[in-house]
DNA sequence: TGAGTAATTTTGTGATATCATATTCAGTGT
DNA sequence: ACACTGAATATGATATCACAAAATTACTCA
């Protein structure tokens, strides 16, 4: 079925007793996170449905939620849509990203222990492993897992689901900058991530996660949308 | 009906031409953002939609929206509950809604014209005719315009609708807060915005916003929690 | 009287049916 | 060829229907 290879991205294992909305919102919310679907790319709700064997109204729950993430847009014609990217949306986004996530990291310092260090330091060994092949997709998700690792250990954590809405938000134009760039940012903040927690330096922290965003797509995302303007 | 009452606020008026699930989602969205649910409330989708004498399907759309923005709660139960509040999740909420404000704000300066600002005094100036008044109601809403105005002045603005997220997670704990003190917070550090504003200083505009969010909510806020526990 | 269990009711979920609107396409006339 | 118009089609939105799971109630037995 051609409809499928709109969300060209591998289905994904799923607890049993969820419900379908569910599923499809994990789905769909996985394919844009990746860039799985182009910005400006067109949807429906019955297309949807037939690629995945469903009726609309899952469908629309899981496409409502998103839109309100600001991952979709309605468009006024009832349509919706992958939003396109701008320059300025951009940089705001950018900001907004730093800014969220030097204070969620901040507040994670408190309750850092030496094994989360531990498990971060694998993920970005891991990361290493699958930059050398080139596997994008599992790059954008390990590299996410490593920063949701770090907010997560604040127990009255409150952020995550902020940060990831804007990680929604940059996904579809950060595969355009990895796929047009062809390369992968070459220095790794990671590390100076890691050294941070060891030493429980807020202030250190907070000057790598600046860095290691900024390095990692605001320069080269800058870069594409000032070539298009 | 007396499941209408579960939703005790007025009718809002609304174009004509949107959706049902659209005005349920902004319905539901402003009783819970003004706290005329109760934390702990249960709700059903069919008592809604009984209430508001319509279908299960809009009802559940609306519902779905504002679970995602962590305004309402799935419980494991498939039932829905207006989250309750802890000391822990509090100060979170209200140290990220401390950063983002701050940091919106900071981002407005630039596009910062003298009629937003005379704007922003006269609703300030309105605030103050309905504190007199004691509609905590209306005074929230008043409140909540004021924000927005400042920072919708940024024409590529991406932070309202996270800003608003925190909001809506405030609310229904920030109506007890304003029932169990029965009075409103005494300085208005609303004038101390507005002449940071005048003067165009980003550094004095962050600590008045600032201090306006620890001031309005932040300290009775911690007085009730800590008392329960 | 109280605890456990079966029957009833309520509820959430998803598919289907229906309707109004938007889009697409074919045909007409210039 | 090209713009315009009307028919046909596709789409989104909501209500209704069917089903399964949960909650509530009623009932039984100790």
């Amino acid at each position: 079925m051609a409809k499928a290879d709109t969300l060209n991205v591998p289905e994904i294992d799923f607890g049993a007793d969820r419900t379908t909305q569910e599923y499809v919102y994990a789905r769909l919310r996985n394919a844009i996170m990746v860039g799985a679907i182009e910005p400006g790319a067109h949807l429906t709700m019955r297309g949807l449905a037939e690629a995945l064997n469903l009726s609309p109204t899952p469908i629309r729950e899981a496409v409502r939620r998103l839109s309100t993430e600001h991952a979709l847009q309605i468009l006024p014609n009832r349509r919706m849509a992958v939003p396109l990217m701008t320059l300025g949306r951009f940089e705001e986004l950018v900001a907004l990203r730093i800014t969220l996530e030097v204070h969620a990291a901040a507040r994670s310092v408190p309750y850092i222990s030496d094994i989360i260090i531990e498990k971060m330091a694998a993920l970005d060994d891991e990361m290493d492993r699958v930059l050398a092949q080139g596997h994008y997709d599992a790059l954008t998700i390990l590299n996410q897992d490593f920063h949701r690792m770090l907010y997560a250990v604040n127990p009255h954590q409150v952020c995550i689901p902020v940060i990831e809405s804007v990680w929604l938000q940059l996904g579809p134009f950060q595969r355009q900058v990895l796929v047009r760039l062809n390369q992968v940012p070459g220095v790794d903040h990671h590390k100076q991530i890691i050294n941070a927690l060891w030493a429980r330096d807020v202030e250190a922290l907070g000057e790598a996660v600046k860095n290691d965003i900024r390095e990692g797509i605001s320069r080269s995302g800058r870069q594409i949308l000032e070539q298009v303007a």
